[in-house]
DNA sequence: CATCCAGCCGTAAACGTTTACAGGCGGCTC
DNA sequence: GAGCCGCCTGTAAACGTTTACGGCTGGATG
């Protein structure tokens, strides 16, 4: 009894056979009679089945786990917030992986899946996805949905969709209005290149130049992580090398956080004398002072794209891979305020923490 | 082969028995020879062993949930970003579950403990222990953390344990806090009061003016939600109804924000005109500006331990209940600096999104 | 050479479901 | 009244592991 009843117990309690249990339970016809008895037995147990013991019969476990590299990033906690709800709508059970951007970590998840312990994934590989990756992909034979640049040449039997934003774009879209509020001397707070948004951004940053007719120059360059205070660091190595800057495209709003409390260090206006963009539009561009202009790169939409793509694969069948692309956008906050609007008052956000989802 | 190779598979090509092949799989003690064949054919078909049929065999799952209100709000993301390197540490998966403080849906989560699709839960119910609740934990037969208040008197066979932190000390250092500073108009802007944080806050806060010596006067008290929207209505209508206040005590960071907003655009001066303390001490208070003095409720030990107790009833079986308490703390930022230091350079804190576990 | 023991190994059962298949029973038709 | 058909139900197999148990083999011992 300490062990719950199983089917075998309603059986012997309602006099019929565990086939008969099933079927009752499962909703097949049986008659009515049946049906009674077995539903009596059932309450009267408190029974409830074994999601363990269904999973291996049914060959599928209504998991589905979600893999990034920190769950304390605002831009993966936008993305759980919209997944979490759009599985639970579909019957899944969300698992999280945090992998700290290791790569034998991310190898390790993908490779999990034939451990067949969730039946699809979505994951965000801060680093790219290697050849390793693909062939765990592919040996995985459950879906996948990649966040991020996927390499052209899948192989043909992967079971892989791929959401991604064009962040060279919003590079682009962000260099475009400070070129329009008339700033020509403007920094570049990236994060590491061997991140494939790193790596994106240098390149969308020297593009984006050259559009503007602006020229390249490395000294305007500083490359740190995708955190505050390496941020600040990098801010300040910049400022100190160029004190002519006017303003700071930051690789992330981290990186701008730890930006901004520099030029305060420094008594530098904000707009005034350095304008600052971010990147992610993450709630805490509302929050600083001024508030933080960010190029908004979708996560929630990434992440409700993910969710959907995953589940029509999981309920649809096999099907042509699927691309789905974000566009990115800016949203103008008091850091890049034209000068003559007052860059100080940018009003705040709807709201910290609700929004989102329904 | 579209369905990869199982003991049964390896046992024909290496032409032993699906025993020997568990055997040496697990290590147990074979003979040499057996070792070398099973290996070679394991590694040729690329063998993983299916988790679902294990766990049915060893009636355990390796997963472990985590249910709270939303995986939106800072204090569980803090939680969160503790207990998942804790748990892969053990060999744990996470599952997270966003019941978005519904009753029923954390009615749902406990209940669902008997499905066995985790080994144990960690808990934080936004509206307290019921009843129900403790029903559904003893019939769970699996152990659960409870992190929050939990009732007096749970029955013998319950196996839960629990982490709580004191609210109302909390409340209290900030009182304190705010006096020393010379403050005697202290408004409160609180949750709803039938979340258990709210309810406790209110009590706390009523208590400590009295331990003060400073009357009680309900016009100085408002309630909204835990959120930034709400916290600024909430502030615009108590600085309306009691212009002369020169202190905010709010419920939670958000609301602090929320006050700070509506403070700024009415042109008063923080901490200057109006001193204010936030509470949970997220990343947040480091952001804004000026920065926010908050009451740490420590919410990254709150999981830290949480997952602690979990693995230790996982690991060494049934035990007495256990409860750890973790004492709130007062961090001091710009927002209440005594007259004469600068309110405006409270020093950011020392990194954005890392730190943390490891 | 018979006996015993240790060390390996294979058979089979068990975990708790779902479901193919076949058997039983009742009612209908001729 | 025999035969047939259809409904309902029970038996058993299957999902992929782990492990108790007993049997076999070989060497050591008397």
């Amino acid at each position: 009894m300490t062990d719950g009843p199983t089917i075998t117990t309603i059986a012997q309690r309602a006099g019929v056979s565990i086939a008969s249990v099933s079927r009752v339970l499962n909703g097949l016809p049986t008659r009515e009679d049946t049906v009674r008895r077995v539903m009596r037995a059932a309450d009267e147990l408190g029974y409830v089945p074994n999601s363990v013991a269904r999973s291996l019969r049914n060959r599928r476990t209504d998991q589905i786990a979600f893999a990034m590299a920190d769950i304390g990033n605002p831009v993966y906690v936008a993305m759980v917030r919209e997944i979490q709800p759009v599985l639970k709508e579909a019957g899944y059970r969300l698992l999280i992986h945090s992998t700290d951007g290791d790569a034998e970590d991310e190898l390790g998840v993908l490779r999990g899946l034939r451990e067949r312990y969730v039946d699809g994934l979505i994951i965000s590989p801060l680093r790219g996805v290697t050849e390793e990756h693909v062939e765990a992909i592919v040996a995985a034979r459950a879906p996948v949905v990649v966040i991020g640049a996927l390499p052209e040449g899948m192989p043909e039997g992967a079971l892989v969709d791929n959401v991604r934003t064009d962040s060279a774009t919003g590079v682009r879209l962000a260099l475009d209005h400070l070129h329009a509020v008339g700033r020509r001397r403007i920094g570049f707070l990236n994060g590491p290149l061997d991140t494939v948004p790193g790596a994106a951004r240098a390149v969308a940053y020297r593009e984006a130049l050259e559009a503007l007719g602006l020229p390249y120059d490395e000294d305007l360059v500083e490359v740190g992580d995708f955190y505050r205070d390496s941020g600040a660091r990098a801010a300040r190595t910049l400022l100190s090398r160029v004190p002519g800057v006017d303003a700071l495209m930051c690789a992330n709003d981290l990186i701008a956080l730890g930006a901004l409390d520099v030029l305060r260090e420094q008594g530098r206006d904000v707009p005034g004398d350095v304008a600052v963009v971010g990147m992610d539009d993450t709630e805490l561009a509302s929050v600083t002072l001024p508030t933080l202009t960010s190029v908004s790169l979708g996560s929630a939409e990434r992440g409700r794209a993910a969710a959907g793509l995953l589940l029509d694969r999981l309920q649809n069948g096999p099907r042509e891979p699927r691309v789905v692309v974000v566009r990115p956008s800016l949203t103008i906050r008091g850091s890049t305020a034209l000068p003559g609007a007052s860059g100080v008052s940018g009003r705040p956000g709807v709201s910290g923490s609700s929004g989102g989802g329904r």
